[in-house]
DNA sequence: TGACCATATGCAATCTTTTGCATAAGCGCG
DNA sequence: CGCGCTTATGCAAAAGATTGCATATGGTCA
């Protein structure tokens, strides 16, 4: 159920719609859980049944209404409550398809996942510029932040950190890719 | 669907039970693609029932029968297949509400994280020998290997790096937690 | 003026994952 | 002898996530 508390955290400072929220989730906290504009909707209705947030509906000529939410004294308390929970363990277990079709690397896809490698370099690339840029903004002395905020730049760092060794590492398999490129067919019968 | 794929490719050089693929999960692509037993014998029907798998049962006198699964050709041509298939991207979203925890960090709650990110710290020390031990005794020589083996390799050495840069990034906000602990409250509230 | 994009909310169906339970036998430990 | 662990398979319910669709308006660009 974390994402009732990853919705709940970023309403921590500000009353924000679904929309502003599914905004917020694609620059922010979604780095580290990604939602989608539905089932944030539904989540927070959820949330607003269990007296988790307040909704404020906001009436616009014209326009469809905005329904704001805003987090509660409860939703306060059961997120205070929630953090400390028991880590239920888990180590970050990067659900990713790529290794799976690594597993199956053959002289037939071998271009394709060289391909698909280059593409993920280019994506993780403009994130990392993107983390970079809200670092260098937001969190240039750690050192000097209110407590809180310093969690937010860890959660950052974290990104940042991960980014960059998956930069590096496919650096090495598109060199090593290369490399079986460039042998040929002789290795691959073996 | 990566799921049905990465039980296929557990398939590719042995017939296993459900049971097997089970444990082959729990230490090599589940790495990778975590699944428990019930979503796996769940699957595996479902691959019989698209005649990607061809299931053997074994009777075994008084213990209950061992039902073997093993790739079919059709099986194999829709793994092939589904490899060379357009990557819809999605760039590592690593799903860890550990980030989330700490968007929410206050004086509270700053030991209890501290204990998260040490069990973190030792659980993921405890995975990277286990890769490391797999490593030294598989794939000590990558560019000797045959290719499907160097594919696997990647994704290994992906686990690796990852699991190292996650480990880097637990000593780099322990420490920073540590100090934002001894600095006391006066930080916090600002 | 028509196409498209951003804002803004939502339903429904399906797929995937988790959690709890159930069965059944053998093996080892104290 | 009973307890718990490993082997071995599975059902069912609930929770969580994805995908496709639907609605409505305002603004921008060609």
């Amino acid at each position: 159920m974390a994402l009732s508390h990853a919705i709940m955290t970023a309403l921590i400072e500000d009353e924000m719609s679904g929309y502003d929220l599914a905004r917020a989730f694609d620059s922010s906290i979604g780095f580290f859980w990604h939602a989608s504009h539905q089932q944030i909707y539904r989540e927070l209705r959820k949330l607003r049944d269990r007296g988790c947030v307040e909704q404020r509906i906001e009436a616009r000529a014209g326009r469809p209404d905005r329904h704001l939410y805003a987090l509660t004294d409860a939703g306060r308390e059961a997120l205070d409550a929630w953090v400390l929970d028991a880590d239920r363990g888990r180590l970050q277990e990067s659900k990713d398809d790529l290794y799976i079709r690594l597993y199956n690397l053959s002289p037939g896809n071998l271009e394709h996942l060289r391909g698909t490698l280059l593409a993920r370099r280019e994506a993780m690339m403009q994130r990392l510029f993107l983390y970079e840029r809200i670092r260098v903004r937001h969190y240039g002395r750690p050192g000097e932040l209110p407590l809180r905020r310093r969690g937010v730049y860890l959660a950052l760092l974290g990104g940042i950190m991960q980014g960059e060794s998956y930069l590096a590492w496919c650096d090495r398999a598109l060199d090593l890719l290369a490399r079986s490129a460039a042998a040929g067919a002789g290795a691959d019968t073996a």
